[in-house]
DNA sequence: ATTTTGTTGTGATTCAAGTAACATTATTTC
DNA sequence: GAAATAATGTTACTTGAATCACAACAAAAT
């Protein structure tokens, strides 16, 4: 199965909210479709393939729908996830007030540098060493990592063996695991990685590319 | 054309790096394929597509293949972006080190807030009503939106009028400029979305799922 | 009650990324 | 120098995500 789908689904559910706000009850397919930028066809197939079903004449109930996204990407469960390596962007991450407003908890940050460990925090930064009883006791399942280059293989072990089932991935090597290519297997773990550097040459590829072409 | 390709280069050449480093000179498609996890036969239709040409026995050059990659990425030409919104993310990736080693240079981050105004940073953080001049003075083609949900369309007009060309947007709300779909078109920009809530949630939808089948 | 309307749900189709297969050609070996 | 070898470069094939098109059907209108 595709991992866009997924992503459709957070973004029906931000704009359902705004629409519930704004008094509205029901949506059709075509409302749904024309915001996201892909037909009404692909909309009602998400839909289809979640179990989701709506109403022949009167579109979806946005209640309804806001309710079953929830339920599929599992907000009716604490959604509490922890981050390792508490450099830039891990620190900020953890403050970060986007992951809260969607209920995402983040339950500690780890780091090898003593300096900076800190149990009285808002959210606490725990020595790296702790990490494995910490992801054990809590049943913490997701993670990020945030840690160099360098580390993250072994850091990406260490909280794999822990439990950790799925990773968000910053460090510019791509963790790949067993078989989280197919997302249809039930696989040991799921690695989404993002490299940030890579995605700002990625832009300016196709920025020079096209002032080359203009430049004639 | 595919946003892949150029993900892909990036990381044949932090592969290349790291092999030149080992002392190799020479790489076959079988060794890239094999550490990307793709087919040989995709590595040669990559190389093949952006012109790079191989020894018909003794495989590609590591040297010339660095060589020709910083050329496609524009690593020959400085990397200036700019950053919109210092919030949390915004001020991680001003200081991420991870940028500078690729070669990417912050030249000035932008904020309403006068409280955070800081000319004398090591990278400095500008008003945003200076984001116009400083764009059009240092002909700027590529920006970071890290502003709130609500102030993200506003600042993209703002950033496209002036000039930038190339965004990677955090905001949850996709922004989608003109053509940028499709890649090949010579379109007005680009827009990269990376929403880091939705990624997360995406986790715990697998990881949640997989839970729940084996526990029958 | 019957017809019309408008939207869902889904089978057929398209399209493009990735894979497989092979013809081509440098290099080595004898 | 000819044969064998081992890699590239490219054509044909596969696969799967998104689109298109339409049958099914609930609600509204007459």
């Amino acid at each position: 199965m595709n991992k866009e789908i997924i992503l459709r689904l957070s973004k029906y559910k931000r704009l359902l909210q705004k629409l519930k706000a704004l008094g509205l009850e029901r949506v059709f397919s075509n409302n749904l479709g024309d915001a996201l930028g892909v037909t009404p066809a692909l909309v009602r197939k998400d839909f289809s393939f979640l179990k989701i079903t709506g109403n022949k004449r009167g579109g979806y109930s946005i209640d309804e729908l806001i309710q079953e996204i929830d339920e599929i990407l599992g907000k009716n469960h604490p959604l509490d996830i922890i981050v390792a390596g508490c450099g830039k962007i891990g620190t900020a991450l953890m403050k970060y007030n986007g992951l809260s407003r969607d209920g995402i908890t983040v339950a500690a940050g780890f780091d090898i540098n003593p300096d900076i460990v800190n149990y009285t925090g808002e959210v606490p930064i725990l020595p790296m060493e702790k990490i494995e009883s910490f992801i054990k006791e809590k049943n913490i399942k997701v993670g990020v990592i945030t840690v160099p280059e360098s580390a993250a293989t072994a850091v990406y072990e260490i909280m794999s063996n822990a439990g950790i089932k799925g990773f968000l991935n910053f460090s510019p090597v791509d963790l790949k695991c067993s078989r989280s290519q197919d997302r249809d297997e039930k696989s040991d773990c799921i690695v989404n990685n993002i490299n940030l550097a890579a995605e700002i040459e990625n832009l300016f590829y196709y920025v020079n590319r096209d002032n080359e072409s203009t430049e004639e």
